[in-house]
Formats: structure tokens, C-alpha cells, sequence
DNA sequence: CAGAATTGGTTAGTATGCTAACCAATTGAT
DNA sequence: ATCAATTGGTTAGCATACTAACCAATTCTG
């Protein structure tokens, strides 16, 4: 009951909710949380996305990744084919079907996180965004690297240089997505 | 980023990374963040708990904690016994095992939300905190409270008439109370 | 008190996340 | 050019969460 509830559990709790929330507005229409951002991702890229970069966008693990796309695929939200380029890669691309519906889709999360916002003041809304983004970039430190610390080394983002002799935008390897695979 | 963040999916990335931090330091010691919390909602209450009692604690549902208390008896951390009171009862008590350890297990965990909050000041936290908790207050309403402004209830489903076009006879009662249940 | 409703717990099935281990293709170093 | 390392993707197996459906025990109601 009224045992002070830390930092943690109020974060876990607050987006637990939020999810859950997000995802009861979403159901009829068939989708999740983690499948609407995927979905949202694809069509915020200007080009297609291999399950590699869907992975780093979304901040997840590859395989949980193929999962997803594999619930997509069967509820033909998505399509995959094999690039032509380079013979491991997956091209993942808008179905049909997610084409017309993704704006709904997107004005169902938008709407429900400004209500969810909506007696906020934008000053704390802003203070609370920097503190989260801080323990966020904290936690996702890799413990010895405390000693680095002249290197900041940049989350996901994609730093775009561009091309490739490819048409596809070059995979720009995730900085974290790997790191479990040779470190640690 | 390049584009631009929402707050849930900041929200999202932050618990995310947090749990993962964690999970990562308590592992040594056999548990993870969910095990860890239930056996410290254990050794906070005076009393033996039952399982629901737990599940409210955890702010979880009880067949995710029967799954969780199934997995923490066979470790040996906690045991079960039958209630004398109510034989429908599970009393659930903290094993010797986890007694031994479970200063150690709070140490790491406070520990760790010391380091991600180093820096952060008691200022910003407290607004990120008042922020947070009004959210989840928001996310944790039944949307059909508020929406519907003239009848106080009156969900979707509820009898309007006795006959079900599917031949079955439909056990309603545990159907709907049941969920009512979750719904609070 | 008898029947209805509620409550504690379980099982089954699914979704979403993880790590570990692996294959196949590409890249890089020598 | 070749062999090692890296990278994209997959599979297997687990952890943690959910809902739906159910049983058994208790409580509430008429």
C-alpha cells in the first residue's frame, strides 16, 4: 500500500499501462503496440528496411524481430522478398493493407497520448522526458564502460552517408544490437 | 533521433533498459526483476501473503504470478502452503534461502537506481515522478468511465436479452465476471 | 437454507521480449 | 585469392506478461 514506491516500479508501471492501454485501442483493429511501431517505422522510411535496421529502430533483439515480422507477414500487414543485392538480406515492405489503415493507426496513438498528456504542462512534460532519456542512456551503458568515457558513443542513430552501390540504404549496424554477440 | 521520439516510446525504451540493467546484475544471484520484486513485496509485509494479495502487489494478474510463485518454489525461494482459514488460499512464505539473501538482493537493486539517478536532480525527479504517476493514474481508467458521461456503467456486453444466436448455452456468469474483474 | 455470485487459484494458448547457437553470405586481411 | 571475421537471418528454449475458461470454496441474497 503506501510502502514508497521507487523510480523503477513506477516506470515499469506507467508504461505497462500505457501499453496495455494503447494495445485495447489497437485490437480491433487487429494490432499490437510492438506491431503498430513496426509498422510505423516501415512507413516513416523512405525506403525499405531490413530486419536488421526494423531491429535497431525499434530497439529490440533480431530475433524477436523475426518473430514479429512473422505474425506480420501472416496477417499480410507486410511483405518480405530477398534483396537482390546481397543475398542475406530480408527487404520488409508495406502491404496493401497497411498502407490504408496506417494513418488511423497512427491518429489512434497519437489521440490516446494526448489524452493520456493532456493535463501535463509542457514545461514538466519536457523535464520529465530529459530525466528519462538521461537514465535511459545511463542504463544502457555497458558496465565497463565506465572507464571510456572520452568516446560517447551515439545510440541507434543512423548516421547517413548513404549509399551503397546497392539501391538500399546501407544497414548501419546498430551500435548496440551486436554488442551482445562479441562483448560481454 | 531523426525523427522525433514520442513520450511512450521514450517511456517504453527507458523501463526496458532499466529492467534489462537490472536483470543483468541480479542474475549472479539466480533472479531477475520480477522474481526480485515478488520476494521483496515478501519481506516487506508483515504477513504471509496469498497470491492474489501478491498479484495486486505486483500490479500484475494472478496467472502471471502463479507462473512466477511456480517457478520461484521450484528454486526453493519461497514455499506454498494451503490456508487453514480458507482452503481456497495459498499462503505464500519467504524459504530460508531467499531470508539469507534478500538484504543483499534490495542492496543491488537500490544500488543500481542510485547510479541511474546520479545525476539527476531531486528537482527534475520529483516532477518526472508526479509526471509519470499521473500517467499511469490516466492510463489505468477504464476509457468507458469518462467517455460515456450519462450512465455510470453499462458496459458492452451485458445481457439486453436472454438469447444467444450461437446454440450454446453460454455459462455468462464466470465469462463476465471475470472480466469485470480486471476492469476496476 | 438453497441458489447465485464472487473469489482464489489453475491451465491453455498467445504475444513479446531475451540469449545462445547456428548457417549462409559478405567483407576484410594477408 | 583465400581464409577468418563479421553480418543478416533463423531456430530453439526460456521468462514474463496477457485473456479466456474453468474448478472449488466462500459469501451473499432472497
Amino acid at each position: 500500500m503506501s510502502y514508497d514506491e521507487t523510480f523503477g516500479q513506477l516506470i515499469h508501471g506507467t508504461a505497462r499501462a500505457w501499453r496495455q492501454k494503447l494495445d485495447e485501442r489497437l485490437k480491433p483493429m487487429g494490432l499490437s503496440q510492438a506491431k503498430w511501431r513496426t509498422l510505423m517505422h516501415l512507413s516513416i522510411a523512405p525506403d525499405a528496411l531490413t530486419q536488421a535496421e526494423i531491429a535497431a529502430r525499434l530497439g529490440v533483439e533480431e530475433p524477436t524481430v523475426v518473430a514479429l515480422l512473422h505474425r506480420l507477414e501472416q496477417e499480410a500487414w507486410i511483405t518480405r522478398t530477398n534483396s537482390t543485392h546481397d543475398r542475406r538480406c530480408k527487404m520488409v515492405l508495406l502491404g496493401r493493407r497497411a498502407q490504408r489503415v496506417i494513418v488511423q493507426i497512427n491518429a489512434t496513438a497519437d489521440k490516446l497520448r494526448h489524452e493520456l498528456l493532456a493535463d501535463i504542462t509542457k514545461s514538466d512534460l519536457k523535464t520529465c522526458m530529459k530525466v528519462l532519456a538521461r537514465v535511459r542512456q545511463r542504463a544502457e551503458e555497458s558496465d565497463s564502460d565506465q572507464a571510456t568515457m572520452g568516446q560517447p558513443f551515439s545510440r541507434v542513430f543512423v548516421r547517413r552517408n548513404g549509399q551503397t552501390k546497392q539501391g538500399h540504404s546501407i544497414p548501419r549496424k546498430s551500435a548496440n544490437s551486436r554488442r551482445s554477440r562479441g562483448l560481454k
